[in-house]
DNA sequence: CAGGGCGATGTCAACGCTGACGGACTCGGG
DNA sequence: CCCGAGTCCGTCAGCGTTGACATCGCCCTG
């Protein structure tokens, strides 16, 4: 489609696509003369180096594909915002792919099936199992998100996992630090002892067992998704149950926004009666009122952090890494 | 890295590289004993076809960029989360930019610079000129949504614009019927004529005309950005200002989600004392509460027809397009 | 039994680019 | 005047894949 070729330049020009070649690559030897016709018919004729033969010659394609549950999730989106403007800045282009929380179209895409060949696949598995990685046969390095899968069996496989039960459990300790006894947990789900809701709840009752306080079943409250509408659900069931509450922690922020928007209709102010503490320090958070106090690492840190793992694949990053969790204070807690 | 070629297979089979060829592609004529005993090999050698290869070979990648101002803003995450998944049901893979409203960036991007060789470029402008399109060089086929990029200059572009003037007068006219007369218009803007916010403003001040009702410039509210906080300052503004209203036409579903959430703090009943309609029909309007009457088409609808308009560029679709709209009734209005 | 048609597979070249290598030419020192 | 080192540029081949075309054996028809 480009149309205009190495070879195109190299016959206006007058010389070999070698040289053409060298000119573009800053490689070889060429005189400032030539170098400056070429350059100059480049632009002539609008020339465009081809990916495709580029790569084909020399494996990298600087393609990075990021595989996400919905890009609908306000964490995703983030997420995959913080990935490309990352990969801008770094010169790499991301492609993005939509697993929908599939089985299947995890384990296809983990198998580079229907991708072009990139130089990396960053996941954030929800259903895959351990077998399906043991019976992986791409060798595409695979860097995988979350908690979903601690279980590691192909020796190309990284995995970067959240400081769940530290970060929770610092959250929960500012919590405790201002005084406050009766803390809500939001988003606590039936699913295995590996999910981040279970490592969140676990890092909830350190931090209150450490200060000596007893759990209130009345006030773990469960949810179906980590969505605004479910904060706004769970509070709303509590004020209706007259469950006394002082502070709430969420185990993420959509939850916490939507437990705001209850508090608020329901006149509760923040954080004088209850003080709110999000989990994955989102950006919407700088602009709720009040602004959200949450824990990281935010979506911004885990990029950045993916990108020197991809970048230091040829060495050593192969296993289990873990980012530190950082506690930050807003407005509401 | 992958490895293992056609050739690979073709050797261990004992046939020639061709004919694993065809059996991949589904192309020519091969005995079901070959093809067994080829796709056998594939499996056990876990053969990949190379990606880069059949670009070189016959000009498509299956690749296609969309480049959005910021995934953070739930309207555009929608998008590519329509364009991903509508992507992947084609066949098709997408790769996402962000511009950041950056005319620089903009202007790299219609030239493909940075970019591997794609089919088709989707790119939502804000900053781009209609010099800067006059000046593209590249020939790869652009689709421009949205406004800001009325004028084509490159018989190589498609334009596909919203109804932003119809679906307004629309959603407006819907309020008017319910018998509603003090109809506050959110996302005001001063920009230029040819901007979303201009276009649904006009949209409005077509509908009132046509019931004849005098616009009251107290009900014309402004906004910086399209965003949840912006639309529950403007509401509070109003509330504060003592201004009559009882219905609230917002230019996108983000300012609607921020009204709603103001009037739920001020104990104002939806739609009993202000209906509300939003514009863009994103999904979570199906779940706020109550739930938001508002305009499209939707992002499912637009990444639909984009894609249409792909599969079709050979033939005929340069120029302009737009979406029917449609109004989308929940229980807000 | 010649000739045509068809099924099944192979050969060849090219897509655009770039490493490895090989001239050719200049210049300065021995 | 010869030789090595340094410049500048070209030739060649091949990355993996697939269209265009060739080949070969077979059955069918007249």
């Amino acid at each position: 489609m480009a149309g205009v070729t190495l070879r195109d330049v190299a016959l206006t020009v007058g010389v070999s696509a070698k040289t053409v070649s060298n000119v573009v690559n800053g490689t070889g030897w060429v005189s400032d003369e030539v170098r400056d016709r070429v350059k100059e018919a480049i632009r002539e004729l609008g020339y465009r180096p081809n990916f495709a033969a580029r790569q084909l010659r020399h494996g990298r394609t600087g393609l990075l594909a990021l595989a996400v549950p919905d890009l609908r999730e306000p964490y995703f989106a983030e997420l995959a915002a913080s990935f490309v403007g990352t990969a801008q800045k770094r010169g790499r282009t991301v492609l993005i792919n939509q697993t929908g929380a599939d089985r299947d179209i995890e384990r296809a895409l983990i198998e580079g099936e229907g991708l072009p060949s990139i130089d990396a696949l960053v996941l954030s598995p929800l259903a895959l199992t351990a077998e399906d990685l043991g019976a992986r046969r791409s060798r595409t390095p695979l860097v995988l998100l979350g908690e979903q899968a601690a279980v590691l069996l192909d020796e190309s496989i990284v995995h970067l996992g959240m400081p769940n039960v530290t970060a929770s459990r610092a959250a929960v300790e500012h919590l405790i630090a201002q005084g406050r006894r009766r803390i809500a947990a939001i988003g606590i789900q039936n699913s295995g002892p590996n999910a981040s809701s279970s490592l969140r709840a676990l890092g909830y009752r350190e931090a209150l067992a450490g200060a000596g306080i007893a759990v209130d079943p009345a006030l773990l409250r469960e949810v179906v998704h980590f969505s605004r509408a479910e904060g706004t659900r769970s509070v709303e069931e509590m004020l209706g149950a007259r469950v006394e509450v002082d502070a709430l922690f969420c185990f993420n922020d959509s939850l916490a926004f939507g437990a705001l928007h209850a508090l608020a209709v329901n006149g509760i102010r923040v954080p004088e009666d209850v003080a709110v503490v999000g989990f994955d320090d989102i950006d919407e958070g700088r602009y709720t009122v009040p602004t959200l106090t949450t824990v990281g690492p935010g979506p911004e840190v885990i990029a950045d952090h993916v990108f020197d793992l991809i970048d230091r694949l040829e060495e050593q990053p192969i296993g289990r890494h873990v980012l530190p969790h950082e506690l930050v204070i807003r407005e509401s807690a």
